[in-house]
DNA sequence: TGGCAATACTG
DNA sequence: CAGTAT
DNA sequence: GCCA
């Protein structure tokens, strides 16, 4: 066992060949690690062979698009490009609150985009530059020169409607989304005080109730010192359920942020002595509610004996703490290397990293690296392959050619 | 012009 | 299956 | 919305 030391490695493994001109930065961004979270998280991380990729689809590595092969941002400099990344995230906002499938991927192209100008450390000026950013074309080119030469985007004016306001304050309540936001608004609904008022007749969900009682609690973000102490006493009442219980915790508080938007905790415990976690997720559930830790279920896992298990829920510091999300992971011992960069995530890094795996013949989530993947031409996925890698998130980033990136390198901002 | 990560739970 | 969530 |  190494405190955090994943250590930092090659620029890259296997055969891919991935070209990176900035190996310069991922030194110190190393240098400037080490903070605080590295105490809490403690990760196993062995260095095991790594197995020889499959004959891959790829000749050379990936030219650009992949913000997992990115040098990792820049740290504290105030970014150069802020009002235009504020204004691109108003746009985004707009476009997650709409419906349709196209406005997914509007979301998903500004956040690449929002992505590169946020790592980018020159000021954009020209039309040039704002179409080299990775994602942008001629149409976010446009929207960019406008925020540059107005500092407004009619676009977002435009859109900034009543619908709007009252669709994203429903989306806040958990487990309601953009449809049935949009439907409650052609309902007539305009205020939580509506919603509560009308639960009957709109079949307000268990847990949509649960998002409702705690909407203000749920929309704030966490403190880090706030998730530590939550973090601590769940681990404490694990290690007296199983003193060989592993608990990490992950999310946003392990890339280093400072407030995070809820606690993602994962379980696990080493099997070399033949007994596993099976069953644990349960009791520790029910001490966390006898705690006052835990107060709403959200989703139980269905199957209390399974290694692989999410829970997911809401509980605060107690006695009266505000209301958090947490989010409890029970995985088998030797998938915690997946499991740790799918739960780490940021979202956009994982994305990517999916993509690339997929890109190079492999395919990517939770539980492992897999090979071979029987996949149709459209690249739906036909059979499971076999497990490449899994144990450590190096051996993983190793095989990908991912140049190893530390937690705190893993976000977007 | 099709694809953009991959998977699980609820009703 | 549609919708939501991670 | 962008890109292969």
């Amino acid at each position: 066992m190494t405190l955090v030391g994943e250590g930092r490695q090659p620029q890259h493994g296997g055969t891919e060949t991935v070209k990176d001109p900035l190996v310069e930065l991922y030194d110190e961004a190393a240098a400037e690690l080490e903070k605080e979270q590295s105490s809490l998280i403690i990760t196993d991380e062995s260095q095991d062979k790594i197995p020889e990729a499959p004959t891959s689809q790829l000749e050379k590595g990936p030219a650009k698009g992949f913000a997992c092969l990115a040098p990792p941002q820049e740290e504290s400099t105030q970014n150069p490009n802020q009002y235009i990344i504020d204004k691109l995230k108003e746009l985004r906002s707009i476009y997650e609150s709409k419906q349709g499938d196209t406005d997914t991927f509007k979301v998903f192209n500004l956040n690449k985009v929002i992505g590169d100008l946020s790592r980018v450390k020159h000021k954009i000026t020209t039309r040039a530059q704002a179409l080299k950013l990775q994602g942008s074309g001629a149409k976010t080119a446009d929207k960019i020169m406008e925020i540059i030469a107005t500092g407004e985007l009619q676009r977002i004016q435009a859109e900034d409607t009543e619908e709007y306001r009252v669709c994203k304050l429903f989306a806040g309540i958990y487990d309601v989304g953009a449809k049935r936001a949009h439907q409650w608004y052609g309902m007539g609904l305009r205020t939580l005080e509506d919603v509560e008022k009308h639960k009957e007749e709109i079949r307000l969900t268990r847990n949509q109730s649960i998002g409702l009682k705690y909407y203000n609690d749920l929309q704030e973000r966490i403190p880090r010192a706030e998730a530590s102490a939550i973090f601590d006493k769940i681990r404490e009442t694990a290690m007296t359920l199983d003193g060989n219980a592993t608990v990490y915790i992950m999310g946003s508080y392990r890339r280093g942020e400072q407030t995070c938007g809820d606690i993602d905790l994962l379980l696990t415990r080493d099997p070399t002595d033949g007994i596993t976690h099976a069953g644990m997720l349960h009791k520790l559930l029910d001490r966390l509610h006898e705690q006052g830790i835990l107060t709403d279920d959200l989703v139980i896992p269905p199957d209390n004996r399974a290694l692989e298990q999410k829970y997911m829920g809401v509980g605060r510091l107690p006695p009266d703490g505000k209301m958090r999300r947490i989010d409890i992971l029970a995985i088998p011992y030797d998938q915690k290397g997946a499991a740790l960069i799918y739960f780490t995530g940021d979202d956009l890094f994982n994305r990517s990293i999916r993509l690339l795996a997929r890109k190079k013949g492999y395919s990517l989530n939770q539980r492992g690296l897999y090979g071979g993947v029987g996949r149709d031409t459209k690249g739906k996925k036909l059979s499971e392959g076999t497990i490449i890698a899994s144990k450590t998130e190096k051996e993983i980033f190793d095989v990908l050619g991912v140049p190893w990136r530390e937690p705190h390198e893993r976000r977007r901002k």
